[in-house]
DNA sequence: CCAGAATACTTTGACCTCCAACTATCTGTC
DNA sequence: GACAGATAGTTGGAGGTCAAAGTATTCTGG
């Protein structure tokens, strides 16, 4: 379903909050296609996880347990990284260790600390599924290297205000 | 929650996926900026509808009513319109009709089809909050007009190869 | 030392999104 | 005209996100 239009429905929505009068039409495109693109993205990198049976949060999660060069990591450092709730984090945590990619372990001085371990499991899930994940060109296959950058940056100053990390 | 954290996050999950000599740090990149982008405008607009108990979701629906002269679509037309699914419609006017400010009303001449309809309230609860989404800036307040305009055409690039819309 | 504040995680509940399956109704073709 | 296939919407289920409340543990100031 959800074929696709004969008309940008963005630009359509531009014109009509000029008609009405509404200025910001600008400021409403450029939110809009963030939101539109969000959803093209992130649809994209799930359908490239689907064999592994993960989602893109999931894979996050795996891929930042991979950085830590130990594979291990408090819950609540998880959830600052990755700009997630407290809650999302356990969620997806569980749902993790149910599938065998990861497993709580206490933390050795801190007992209200649970720390996430990546199993050898999930080690080798997350290298083969990064090559996916590589391979569908993370979503934004259609921008150039200079488009991703500058898209990257406009978006940095973005998140920089809005209290995402110290600029 | 501990917020800020002392440096940008997704800058340095870019220094590791080249640590990792894993290509396309820079795609990636673009496309988690992407994610974060959406969670913060998502929020903010969120925040700002709070008064009259809308999510942007429930706002956007009744935008396109309100742009349409009648005040009254069919709902795959909106559905269309909006990218989403039938099913987030089907939920989306649920809620706004359990508000009161749409109803659902037959289609004249097909019986498969559902009418939704801008009631009075709706129409004046989008023009008031309306005034409260500007003024939030729909998000996107540390963007120039010149950014928020990059923004726009990079990400419609993206869109126009996701067969969003005919280019 | 100990009471109160801060921190870490889990639980519950409200929303939103998608997919798949199902019902009802048109449409096009023979 | 009848029937197969397309189309419209709803329902149910799986995920994911957040907020708020609850439990446990650690930290801190008098």
């Amino acid at each position: 379903m959800a074929r696709p239009l004969p008309f940008d429905p963005i630009e359509e929505a531009g014109r009509q909050w000029d008609a009405q009068h509404w200025d910001e039409g600008q400021a409403m495109q450029a939110a809009t296609s963030i939101m539109r693109a969000q959803q093209i993205v992130l649809s994209r990198v799930d359908e490239a996880l689907r064999p592994w049976s993960l989602s893109f949060a999931r894979y996050e999660v795996l891929v930042l347990l991979h950085f830590s060069k130990q594979g291990v990591l408090p819950l609540g450092k998880m959830g600052d990284r990755l700009m997630l709730h407290q809650a999302s984090i356990t969620n997806l945590v569980d749902r993790l260790e149910q599938q065998g990619l990861v497993k709580r372990v206490p933390h050795p001085t801190d007992r209200r600390t649970t720390l996430a371990e990546l199993t050898p499991e999930g080690r080798s899930t997350v290298v083969d599924a990064t090559k996916a994940v590589v391979a569908a060109q993370i979503g934004v296959t259609e921008l150039t290297e200079r488009e991703a950058k500058d898209l990257h940056r406009i978006l940095r100053k973005l998140r920089a205000g809005a209290d995402d990390f110290d600029a």
